[in-house]
DNA sequence: GTCTATACACTGATAGAC
DNA sequence: GTCTATCAGTGTATAGAC
């Protein structure tokens, strides 16, 4: 594998384990096996490596929700496929995970994929509540976008009350909650 | 003000805004105007330091929500209040944030008073939930644990969709939805 | 209780040889 | 492209004087 994407996927797995801050580029070259120079010559230096790591995560992150999103089945049923999908809960999400960390947000290059993503992802749930309330599966009083950050904001949430607890158990309510509640319409 | 408590209090701070990881003794020094010294008579170390000072944001947080909670209205317009309270929604959760913190999670000194503040929150708003029930407020059919795992959880992650974009607008949006979710029954 | 001195590893690079 | 050397600053303390 060439360096530069070996030095892109262990900053991708640093990052998701330990956040930016807590992500040294000795720990990137360690794991990696790529030596100090090397690093730096493929990347002018922690940021950089980290701005490309995040576009590759948001990337994949949209690729694997897209996959629910256009599957089969009715409005509700893509939306229950997305929030009860396997997921690693106790890893949380690899970009929102991203939010909390100062250093990220004052940095355009870095916050930019992590807004970006959940702008898209709450866009596409919307579409999906809207389709749904057109077709007569939800009620049509609620707001699609409030609807759809509200799902949004459950799996999100339900990764930190997970966390917390140290089992997956609260994210599981969580979304098995969400869907109660969605399905009632 | 006692040195401890001033310590306290500008750990409580530095961790909101930095988290764990990315709080340093020499910081909190700086910013309390206590020497060095002093800091570790008073604390045998910044774990220490942050277990205190953790023990304190998870009491204060606990009074706040006890406030809505306890306050006058149907179970409702409880939940409510406590969703839609001024919020400094883009500093986001002081003990949500220490749920990403690999170092506080693998700390049972430091991880617990988080897992015990979600545990209790969760337990109150299913009070809430069941309280509504047996009102007539709310269907009978979802189970109250997960429909308050569910707001638990949109307000946690209502916080990362904030900060992802910068704005506190999604924050709103999702405990608005949230809201019309939860009324429609 | 508070201060200064000291320690040693780690952070995030840059420089220049190969 | 990769390696080793070097560097000023920080992280997280401990020791001992006052």
């Amino acid at each position: 594998m060439a360096t530069s994407e070996r030095l892109i996927e262990t900053t991708q797995e640093l990052l998701w384990e330990r956040g930016y801050v807590g992500t040294s580029p000795k720990a990137i070259q360690q794991r990696s096996g790529v030596g100090q120079g090397s690093m730096y010559h493929h990347f002018s230096g922690k940021s950089d490596l980290a701005a490309a790591a995040l576009g590759r995560s948001a990337e994949q992150l949209r690729a694997l929700a897209e996959e629910q999103f256009s599957g089969p089945g009715t409005a509700y049923e893509r939306i229950e496929a997305y929030l009860l999908r396997d997921r690693e809960v106790l890893r949380g999400c690899r970009i929102g995970r991203m939010a909390q960390d100062p250093d990220v947000i004052a940095e355009p290059q870095l916050r930019r994929p992590v807004g970006e993503t959940f702008d898209w992802l709450r866009g596409r749930l919307a579409d999906l509540v809207a389709e749904g309330q057109a077709a007569g599966e939800f009620a049509t009083g609620p707001d699609p976008a409030e609807v759809a950050a509200a799902i949004a904001a459950v799996v999100q949430g339900g990764y930190v009350l997970a966390r917390a607890a140290d089992s997956p158990e609260p994210f599981l309510r969580a979304v098995r909650g969400a869907l109660a509640l969605l399905r009632a319409h």
